[in-house]
DNA sequence: AAGGCTATGTTGACAGTGTCAAGATAAAAC
DNA sequence: GTTTTATCTTGACACTGTCAACATAGCCTT
């Protein structure tokens, strides 16, 4: 229990790691987010995290995979929202998708970064909460595709391949630091916005 | 010369460093780029990089200064065909920029990966070589909205951040093992090049 | 309740890493 | 020919992830 600080076994190791880690991540990066310090923080020796995680690629996974939900459910709610026109919802999802790599840039970089999607690193548990999370693009540029709001003459995958692309890029390109000036955000996402529903407009 | 091998100065050492990175690179990765290898490969010691370069990062920041002279130079040949039409080298450029990062992963992970972008890590050096390549996508997508092939009503850096962010967006969604399905790559391309021509293919 | 199994935690150790400080050597400059 | 400067060396430090071997405590079965 919470009381029980010091005794032998931790209670809840698992869950402790994970909340530390996410918080120093946020906080400094994951380039900074050593096994050891998080098992120092919560108390505990070096190698007791190796048996709650196979090893560190996995701890990342499980922080990534909450990610992965978290943004999924709120990818969901602005789509879901019925009294906004299909337009206002798109744009609105673009901008909500650059904003939230721009909130949680660590978050995203872990998200959407090599670190755990090379070499097979990623976790089937973090693929099952991910892939679902990508499938999501997809159908929501299959329905914007029905609604003519995006190119009908294209593979809908395909199409959310790009679109993704696009606003993945963009993310990036912000959070790398290559674009350090980030005032101008929601302009860029604007004229991203437009890009894609040009046909409409012109129509 | 070559055949003082065994001399107390190495004689290039600075040239046969950044050699051997770039090998290295491309072959195992930039995470397993160490400067203590890199050392041991070109028969020195340890810490005689230290009098070539600052720090790793310097050392990494000159590997991705050579990619970006590459890059800008192979941009410049596609850009300045005169005996294609503006269409055609659009479409070329496009499949050229996602065709150089799939070719050269490491490479392109390294010229625009966070590793030297961030924190301010990015050389003087860096930035002399990488500005100019980063203005010349401004200076081509002016011209091709010059040329009615891109919308006319955005603001042309603007633009070019976005469609630079899309071609950016897909390469890292590649090379990141993201998709590890590299085999539509073409289709991607001419996907999101119909994208941004849409009004022209309409008109 | 007693004993054993299993989950969890511990210390010790190893092979790496980047980087600093201090000293050695050779080449270039005066 | 002497001094300065560039370059290279060994030694050391503080980190890192991870394995092996051992300790503890709680649960399960008998």
């Amino acid at each position: 229990m919470a009381n029980a600080v010091q005794s032998y076994h931790h209670g809840d190791l698992r869950s402790a790691l994970i909340e530390a880690a996410t918080t120093r991540l946020s906080e400094y990066g994951v380039d900074s987010l050593s096994l050891r310090k998080l098992a120092e923080d919560a108390g505990v020796s070096r190698t007791a995290p190796y048996h709650h995680f196979k090893d560190k690629s996995a701890l990342l996974s499980a922080i990534a995979a909450k990610g992965f939900s978290d943004w999924h459910t709120a990818a969901k709610r602005i789509f879901e929202q019925e009294d906004k026109t299909p337009q206002a919802r798109f744009r609105e999802f673009v901008h909500e998708y650059i904003g939230y790599a721009a909130d949680n840039p660590e978050m995203y970089e872990l998200m959407f970064g090599r670190t755990i999607w090379q070499n097979q690193a990623a976790t089937n548990d973090l693929k099952e909460v991910a892939f679902p999370c990508f499938q999501f693009q997809v159908t929501m540029t299959r329905y914007w595709q029905d609604k003519g709001l995006l190119p009908n003459n294209q593979d809908a995958l395909r199409l959310a391949q790009v679109t993704w692309g696009t606003l993945h890029g963009i993310a990036r390109l912000l959070i790398d630091g290559i674009y350090a000036d980030s005032s101008h955000i929601e302009e860029m996402c604007d004229c991203a916005a437009d890009l894609f529903m040009q046909k409409q407009m012109d129509a």
